[in-house]
DNA sequence: ACCTGAACACCGTTCAAGT
DNA sequence: ACCTGAACACCGTTCAAGT
């Protein structure tokens, strides 16, 4: 006979209960947002009681840590492409590509790696350094592409600036504050917007 | 004897709760973040019932647009300089440090006008139209910069770029995703991030 | 018209208790 | 060691009722 029933004792004890709230977590975010995921909703989702998590997780902050944590991984594996041996302005296109479509594909993992839902009180040693470690592929990469050192303080400006951009970018698209232009593919939305960096900074043709 | 009770009277039926409940949002705001903000905490500050909000606001998002919107208001008005005869870059500049330092002097006002706790389906028409309002603020200047016509493409796109930028450096720098170099002023840090992208858009030294 | 109080369905979090 | 259930202090929101 023995049901299957919903609070099902197959999941009491199984030992790996914490990545199971994770990847559970990482499913509802995109429904939720960052904002209304509730830990109590990732628990359900489990099969587990709503305070089991407690057990693995400081709160619901630190299980959003290392949500976010992860995020910044994919987005530095991403970002470690091949030196591929084209132009620099090619390079820098190709970086802003992958990491625009990073930021659009998962709008709210995106949303939550760069938001106001991280505590920034206790930060997560974990969270920091794969932040450092996102951060770190882009000033390789521009390090790459001005064929200077990656850790001087110029590449580190260069870098920055860069980050600057196309966070600022994507967070504006994905938050809908600008509208992304319908029927565009993402190559041609970096295009325009990249020549428009061209027409701020006009490369000293006048004068 | 009429004692001066804490749910006094005095604020019953004034007439104007509304805006009173705005400002008491705003002055909270700041203290609690866009997230943590709550109507009751509000209703409260001005010593009204939790529900009475209800009669003026159809509920937590449409109060928290009307922040936002006058947030984008001020921002415009910010923005809204007289015409320095100045070079293009210090002009691109001093809108630059506005922009910034608008954002480091109200960062939750800030974090909510660009972030994920606006309901983006029933958008306030008054908020999307303060956003344009801000946005051509940013177009005028541009357009001023380069001596072109505001509505053109171009100059769209060259705003939308320079938008991308001083938005996302705010962002990074607010959320504390990047520190703020401690000891520096707003105006060191703008023109040394500036620099950084003149490193990454060499003006066409070699080749 | 404008505001209140009780009530409902949610939250995060704690703590004693169970296995 | 790991999980549960009851409990607490919060939420947003509704609705009938008061002025």
């Amino acid at each position: 006979m023995r049901k299957a029933t919903r609070r099902s004792r197959d999941t009491y004890h199984v030992g790996n209960l914490a990545p199971q709230l994770l990847t559970a977590a990482r499913e509802l975010l995109e429904d939720a947002g960052p904002t209304r995921l509730s830990l109590r909703a990732v628990s359900e989702r489990v099969g587990v009681s709503a305070t089991a998590a407690y057990h693995h997780f400081a709160n619901r902050s630190e299980l959003l840590g290392h949500l976010a944590a992860k995020g910044f991984r994919e987005l530095a594996a991403a970002l470690r492409q091949p030196h591929t041996e084209a132009s620099p302005l090619q390079q820098l296109r190709s970086a802003c590509l992958i990491y625009f479509g990073f930021a659009r594909k998962s709008p709210a993992l995106y949303q939550l790696m760069f938001g106001t839902e991280l505590s920034h009180e206790d930060m997560l040693p974990e969270l920091t350094q794969a932040r450092a470690e996102a951060f770190g592929e882009l000033r390789r990469i521009v390090a790459g592409m001005r064929g200077a050192d990656r850790d001087s303080a110029e590449t580190r400006r260069a870098a920055l600036a860069g980050w600057s951009y196309i966070h600022g970018l994507a967070s504006l698209v994905i938050h809908e504050v600008m509208e992304f232009p319908p029927g565009t593919s993402d190559e041609r939305f970096i295009d325009s917007t990249l020549q428009g960096f061209a027409l701020l900074f006009p490369p000293s043709e006048d004068s």
